[in-house]
DNA sequence: TTGACTATTACGGTGCGTAATTGTTG
DNA sequence: GCAACAATTACGCACCGTAATAGTCA
């Protein structure tokens, strides 16, 4: 059915293998970080060179942006994170292993746990973007008044 | 010189003086991290009862809340924090010493100082904003297309 | 071969959590 | 004087930054 399912897989055809500060420069994060993430379980890159190099494909790349996301905007934990890749891995598995041996009732159950941590994921999101707005919204009222201030006082001189 | 001229600031007439556990519950923060924050120089407790207990006043109280918002909403560091709060408390003097003899172009200066910087934080949390919008958009399609998957999977049955 | 890049190891700093100990309050 | 709370001190953990050292790649 979907021919083209893991083929960025595929050590072969992978399209381009890049190292690791060329992956930082163009995530936005430090190799440091990187080499942290792939530490604690968050991502395993693809291959390695001869001499020991990490190699990142496009996969990877995608995760590590992910990755930062959820950090940086959500400001989740590394454990955190943890959980929602280790969701989206699940999920992708259920998807590969569509034509495998994998009961139908296994699946299913698979993509409903997706369902609903996908869903605790977009409710935290939902009121972390509330909170934010409401801090917009204060400090937008106190620049009002500073705003007020600073014409008084340069009305007055 | 530096008098203490807010009302809330009287040591007599301060409203109600409470604990710092009591602080801590109601605002949201824990009493550890407090008195991080006032070993870090972002606060400093109205009083101290004979027997050395912090005691904070409903200013202080608002100050905490402004720093547990620029921690778990908009991400920042304490050393970032600090300078917004040191921001508030120049604008605060200006406003204090509004009557005294510091002078008008001072005054000025320190209200556009703070308006830039509320420009700035205003324009921090903004992208931050849409981040977190995109990151809810991003979600909400896998979401649908776990959905829909789940569907197939259900009715496949 | 050389210069730029990388791996590994390890120590440092932030932002607290978590006792442990001792003193304070009602 | 007792239970509940607080202060201080200190060690520990997460999340990396920053060398330092040694090996790799074009």
């Amino acid at each position: 059915m979907d021919s083209r399912m893991s083929t960025t897989h595929d050590p072969d055809a992978a399209g381009t293998l890049r190292r690791i500060n060329e992956v930082a420069v163009e995530v936005g994060l430090t190799p440091r970080a990187i080499r942290y993430y792939e530490e604690q379980g968050l991502l395993t890159p693809t291959a390695r060179s001869a001499g020991a190099y990490r190699l990142f494909d496009d996969e990877d790349m995608e995760r590590l942006r992910t990755i930062k996301a959820f950090r940086d905007d959500a400001g989740f934990s590394v454990a955190e994170i943890a959980g929602m890749l280790a969701d989206r891995t699940a999920t992708q598995r259920a998807k590969v292993t569509y034509t495998s041996a994998a009961s139908e009732a296994e699946r299913r159950q698979i993509l409903t746990d997706a369902l609903e941590r996908l869903d605790r994921q977009l409710a935290l999101i939902e009121s972390k973007v509330q909170r934010l707005a409401r801090m917009r919204a204060d400090i937008s009222e106190r620049r009002q008044r500073v705003a007020a201030r600073l014409a008084e006082t340069a009305a007055s001189e």
